[in-house]
DNA sequence: TAACTGTATATAATATAAATATACAGTTGG
DNA sequence: CCAACTGTATATTTATATTATATACAGTTA
């Protein structure tokens, strides 16, 4: 497990932690069910209170990636594909209702908007 | 003008004088050019600093609302409609920049959001 | 039972946001 | 000119939210 902590760029410990974490796992680096290493040996490791190695894994388990076994250990949760969809595409239908509010603002109807889409997204397939 | 506080919504009293009167700019209510209340005057009226009411003139200067002649008072601002248009494009750009993010995440293509554009925006022409 | 897991509660330190007072400087009309 | 009005700039207070922490607790395991 390598977690860097960088305590200048601003970026809060506990969420630096919470990237890296997630990343990791999203990347396939972190395999389904593997043990992660205990709130309190990484707080160790990275020398801070082991409240905030809790912290981040509070996040990832309320997000899904990880589950918790008290007593036991964290564990890199199996990949809920579906869930995971799901909620992006929920985040994209409240994108392009902010941008449906937006777009009669200024005058732009369907249209116009398809097509910044086809050319914001031009690289993708 | 008329300007109604809330002190028990939680929403900051600057905040809430901003909105209202951007709302009365944008619904016409308040024409161009039209002088508004000095920041002292509404402040007393409404009995509170006119630091707050300062603050929320600021804003809506930087917004382009309004303009502010120093030693005579706030007007409101010929409606620059091109420069709105610019600013509600780049927000509309960012979403989709978003979205683009998204949809990769879940392998979503192009067209799957431009289905999901056209499915969201049906009530618009 | 010692040494490890995670949990729960309370607390301290810091940062940010909100509202303010006070002193300042330009404009205007009598 | 000057009194009474405009907006400005700086420093300060207050409240709230965020970040990080210590300490005491409870379950698991070899």
């Amino acid at each position: 497990m390598n977690i860097l902590i960088d305590n200048k760029n601003g970026e809060p410990i506990y969420n630096q932690i919470y990237s890296q974490i997630k990343n990791q796992i999203i990347s396939g680096e972190l395999k389904e069910n593997e043990m992660l290493p205990s709130i309190r040996g990484l707080a160790k490791d990275l020398r801070i209170s082991f409240i905030t190695t809790k912290r981040a894994y509070e996040e990832l388990e309320k997000e899904g990636f990880i589950y918790t076994l008290p007593a036991k250990g964290c564990y890199v949760a199996p990949k809920n594909v579906e869930l995971l969809r799901e909620e992006n595409l929920k985040k994209i239908e409240n994108h392009i209702e902010e941008i449906s509010k937006l777009a009669v603002a200024c005058n732009l109807n369907k249209n116009d908007i398809i097509e910044m889409v086809m050319f914001c997204m031009e690289d993708q397939k």
